[in-house]
DNA sequence: AAGCCCGTAACTCTTTCGGGTGACCGTCGT
DNA sequence: ACGACGGTCACCCGAAAGAGTTACGGGCTT
């Protein structure tokens, strides 16, 4: 019994994907989740033979959940989605333990060929060359955290608020967005919002 | 002839989005388009009735196309594709001139109905009330000075800095900057870079 | 002529930021 | 087993930012 766990935020997608998905050869179940809380709560009763997981989510992100995914079971295998921008979210991913990713602008065909692959070799996982190969110039890559940080401050929000919102103290928060700074080589927070612009980090 | 054109950068989602339109009780033709550059091309030659567009996309974005479709062609219909997290990319759009916007996690009943009404009554229009409510109604009118101060703010140069650069004292720079949040209606000057990339007011 | 927006500038006052430093605890890789 | 890195938190301190207010001259519109 081959079962494929989909989640996107968005139903008409999560809908394309459940189809394309279930023309695969070998697949006979596959359900779907709109966001990385239904993920997690859905795997400790059910647990699919692959996950299909897009990066960006609201609530609890596609990194985040693979972290917690995996600190609850090392062998789950996760196939991460994502756009053409976000190389980092991606990178974040496959670090945390996703087996590869798949951009949207895939084609059905190669969405297949990936999902059958991944499926037929357990141990499949994706050459760590082909990460750095499309890993353009020197592309700063910021954690799961600093990039929460970074879209608290594209929003307006101040240290308290974004400690607030991530349940973490103002101190703490000072620390990502300093880390973050450095990394970025901003010298403040409008200038380290501005280079996530222009990396494609923040929209 | 009542025509459709989708814009998705994703060809799942495009294809699902084109699917959900085309069962629209009226509608003859659906076509898509996988970016802003894409439907400003198509739109010369071949006018839809109404436009359903993504607002997150690579290369020109939702916004920014909506401006310059509207400039082009003041009557076109649009509706923006949104997710749930950026509010400010809608309120821009819809700002802008944009019919209104669909959440992506919009139900197919929903998204059909919209359709239904927006094709129905050509002066369709979301509530402006509703505009308020998520922020931002008048479209900002950066002043020449108040951009070149923005763009500082995006170099990381504090407003001293600013100063010496533009030959101004530095409370004339914080005058230009508390005006310019004001028009943009931000919080600090992070967040202000952040909604002059998405207006497009600076790269 | 009156009103409005823009550019310039100064003043005060409070809040926030950013740098520096140190610390503890996991995990991961070697 | 060790070190590197990431996440968490704390404290200090000076610098910067932001809000509020006032002011004055110049354009442009009504």
């Amino acid at each position: 019994m081959t079962s494929v766990l989909v989640c996107d935020d968005s139903p008409l997608a999560r809908e394309a994907l459940r189809r394309a998905v279930a023309t695969v050869p070998g697949v006979e179940r596959v359900t779907t989740a709109a966001n990385g809380e239904e993920v997690l709560r859905r795997w400790s009763a059910d647990r699919s033979d692959l996950i299909l997981m897009d990066v960006r989510m609201p609530g609890l992100g596609g990194v985040e959940t693979v972290r917690r995914l995996l600190s609850a079971d090392p062998g789950a295998r996760i196939i991460m989605l994502t756009v053409a921008e976000d190389l980092d979210g991606v990178a974040l991913a496959v670090a945390a333990g996703a087996r590869g990713y798949l951009h949207k602008d895939a084609s059905r065909a190669e969405l297949r060929a990936t999902v059958t692959q991944a499926l037929a070799d357990p141990t499949w996982r994706l050459a760590p060359r082909r990460l750095r190969s499309s890993d353009m110039g020197a592309a700063p890559t910021l954690t799961a955290r600093e990039i929460q940080v970074l879209e608290g401050m594209s929003h307006g929000r101040s240290n308290a608020e974004i400690g607030r919102e991530l349940f973490l103290s103002e101190d703490t928060v000072k620390t990502h967005a300093r880390r973050l700074f450095k990394k970025l080589g901003a010298s403040d927070r409008a200038h380290a919002v501005a280079l996530g612009f222009r990396w494609g980090l923040v929209r």
